[in-house]
DNA sequence: CCCTGATTCGC
DNA sequence: GCGAATCAGG
């Protein structure tokens, strides 16, 4: 006794999204009705989109009269799962508690949420991680001495350009990506590895660092370049001006939607 | 504070 | 099955 029930007291009410397709207004047959359910279609962009990396919210408004929640509440239920979560890290640590410190029992009363979770604390899952993988050199460039010639190539944009030494590369162009645990998949055969580098061949990446057929280009370099003639014109470009941002990234999911 | 995803639980 | 409410980490 002695405990009484005081509801959410501080809880402030934030619904994150209540969307109501206000503009169904009467004599609006045809186009589709309120449902919203989750077809086919967009179950598919929602995996696609998810798999993707997009965001949970990216995902929601894509589909539109759906919330974030939404999304993720129908991924999980698709079985869809395992990105990045700011809150997930959970992994049972055996022995780390301190004996003398007691359990430390939390009221967690905060919520009857009746977990009644056992909890076994059971990981017979050592899962081997494997061995901690080479990351590609930003820019080994050996170019030793400044033995090399002033040699002033044409890129493919019709640009000139002096030798290394007296302009540095710009941009990165290894586009950042979502990183996976390094896969045992050496389909790499015949591929340019990051051994098979050297200062004749194009370094440009192909794939994703930490992908099983992640190699390079390999291709006869361009002279002067740390690239071939096609990924120099890539790497190298003339600065936009502001305002003229580059927001066209590749929309491979299926409906171009134009908002 | 914002963002994120995970989870719970009423419907 | 759906998703708001809530939790929790960055």
């Amino acid at each position: 006794m002695g405990l009484i029930g005081h509801g959410a007291a501080t809880r402030a009410k934030r619904p994150e999204k209540q969307e109501t397709w206000g503009g169904a207004s009467p004599g609006n047959d045809r186009i589709q009705t309120d449902p919203m359910s989750w077809t086919d279609e967009r179950i598919a962009t929602l995996k696609k989109m998810w798999e993707s990396g997009s965001t949970a919210s990216q995902i929601a408004d894509e589909l539109g009269g759906v919330s974030r929640n939404a999304v993720i509440g129908k991924a999980h239920r698709l079985g869809l799962k395992a990105r990045p979560s700011p809150v997930k890290p959970n992994e049972e640590k055996p022995e780390v508690k301190k004996p003398a410190a007691a359990p430390a029992p939390k009221p967690a009363a905060k919520r009857p949420q009746v977990a009644a979770t056992p909890a076994p604390a059971h990981t017979p899952e050592p899962e081997p991680r494997p061995a901690p993988r080479a990351e590609i050199p930003s820019q080994p460039v050996p170019n030793p001495t400044g033995d090399m010639p002033r040699i002033v190539s044409v890129g493919p944009g019709g640009f000139l350009r002096q030798g290394p030494g007296d302009q540095q590369p710009p941009i990165p162009p290894a586009p950042p990506r979502r990183l996976v645990p390094a896969k045992p998949s050496p389909e790499i055969a015949d591929k340019t590895s990051l051994l098979d580098l050297n200062d004749k061949v194009c370094r440009w990446p192909m794939g994703h660092p930490g992908e099983a057929d992640f190699h390079f280009c390999g291709e006869a370099v361009n002279p002067g370049f740390p690239y071939c003639v096609e990924h120099c014109g890539r790497a190298y470009q003339a600065q936009l001006p502001r305002g003229a941002r580059r927001p066209p990234p590749p929309l491979p999911f299926g409906g171009p939607r134009v908002r």
